[in-house]
DNA sequence: CAAATTCAAAATGTATCCAAAAATTGATTT
DNA sequence: AAATCAATTTTTGGATACATTTTGAATTTG
């Protein structure tokens, strides 16, 4: 087991507070309170704060602490046009290095999409694994780039709340259908060292991903307002991060 | 004058330190040491380093402090490759909404520069002018772009050492002069919203100053260690950032 | 003699305390 | 009654003290 400092735990926690909506936009984030919550003092509680500053999760301004961070539909929206721009970046460059192992993997990660897609539907028991399949898709494409700002920037860029791909509407089977069929183009594309086709497809891949979110945004909004993500549930203490005062 | 925490002094300081070369890649940042030739406590410091560690200027380890971040020759250009398709997508975007007001200002920085050349050298004393013509000039057509990530992640790019569009290989009067060239063309295409022409422009005119500015690092590598960037010199206490120990 | 081990010194991580700034409250004035 | 201003409270920023981890050199051991 490695070691983690407090506030590594600390920002990783309040991370998955703000990306799951436990902590609201625009929130405030009171030192005191949040430091007793997490059971730390405020200085490693800070360090945190100042990390997700950085990150763009959190705003801050001097002497007036921290807040979570507001995003406007056109940062959404435009965290979308540059991924999808970055992604494609990405096959392109990939197309023109790749080894028969790294399409072997990808062509892989397609089949074990498949195999969760079996039953006619994305199965509820079945979305953290497609989750992960679909992220590592993505990553291990970036990597196999070769050029490592693509996954550090879209990194940035998933911290958006919204925009994250860890978020994926999995009640429409036809979408997702669609959406994994493009994986196998892509894989199969990549394999190829067919670079602009394989651009094309990303792009589309994720310029659609970002309609088909803005529209059921529209009309399910609250789907929206808690988004899943707790795969590992990081418990510092018990009890929720919120609602928890000084005992003493 | 706006109030400064010692903080965001000490983040600035240590970010001129690395880049104008004052601090070596690679080299440890010694808390004590460097909290004491600020004048400041650990606690400050500590926050400073870990915003320039999330903007990528510092690397961290837990358990084992903070280091000046090195760059492979591989991220430089991996750098550049990047900011050469942001800055293009920049272009098309800016192109297609672009108005009159916004074209005169990018005509008048091309004229500035014109201005700045007119002795037939970039003269030494014109060199930060001109280097301020030409940040202005590549922030506003992002600015313009209506994507406000462009300039976030474009600036993060700026924090790799070389890839700095601070950085302006000045001795050669033919390839300024042709680069400028390039400011002007892309000011008329976008005025004239040809989106695609102007990204092209912006494409080449960027994958061209990595080309060359690898050239001539290949050439003359001791132009390019210590980076001249101090336009303020922001001096806290005075002397030189390394060489003082603490005194008592 | 080399590798492993131990233990002290040094450096990092965290808690607590103090100072400075901002927010709030209440009284005062218009 | 609304606005203004001063005093108080709250909250943030920074310094110091303490705890934990790492490092490195001396020592031991095979």
């Amino acid at each position: 087991m490695e070691a983690q400092t407090s506030t590594e735990v600390a920002a990783a926690r309040i991370r998955e507070a703000i990306l799951s909506g436990e902590l609201l936009p625009g929130e405030r984030l009171h030192q005191d309170r949040l430091a007793d919550m997490l059971g730390i003092s405020r200085t490693p509680l800070r360090a945190a704060l100042t990390t997700l500053s950085q990150t763009g999760l959190v705003s801050y301004a001097s002497n007036r602490g921290f807040y979570v961070r507001e995003f406007s539909i056109s940062e959404v929206s435009g965290a979308f046009a540059i991924r999808a721009e970055l992604e494609a970046m990405a096959c392109r460059l990939a197309a023109t290095q790749i080894t028969g192992k790294d399409s072997e993997y990808l062509l892989q990660l397609a089949a074990e999409g498949d195999r969760l897609l079996q039953p006619g539907a994305l199965l509820p028991e079945n979305l953290p694994a497609y989750r992960q399949m679909n992220v590592s898709f993505h990553t291990t494409i970036m990597t196999l780039s070769g050029n490592p700002w693509i996954t550090t920037l879209v990194e940035n860029l998933q911290n958006v709340p919204i925009a994250s791909d860890r978020v994926i509407v999995w009640r429409d089977y036809d979408v997702i259908k669609r959406s994994h069929d493009d994986h196998h183009r892509i894989a199969r594309a990549l394999s190829n060292r067919q670079a602009e086709r394989a651009a094309s497809i990303m792009r589309e891949h994720i310029t659609f991903a970002h309609e088909h979110l803005q529209a059921q945004l529209a009309l399910n909004p609250q789907d929206f307002l808690r988004v899943p993500v707790a795969e590992k549930p990081m418990k510092i203490r018990s009890g929720s991060l919120k609602n928890r005062r000084k005992t003493s």
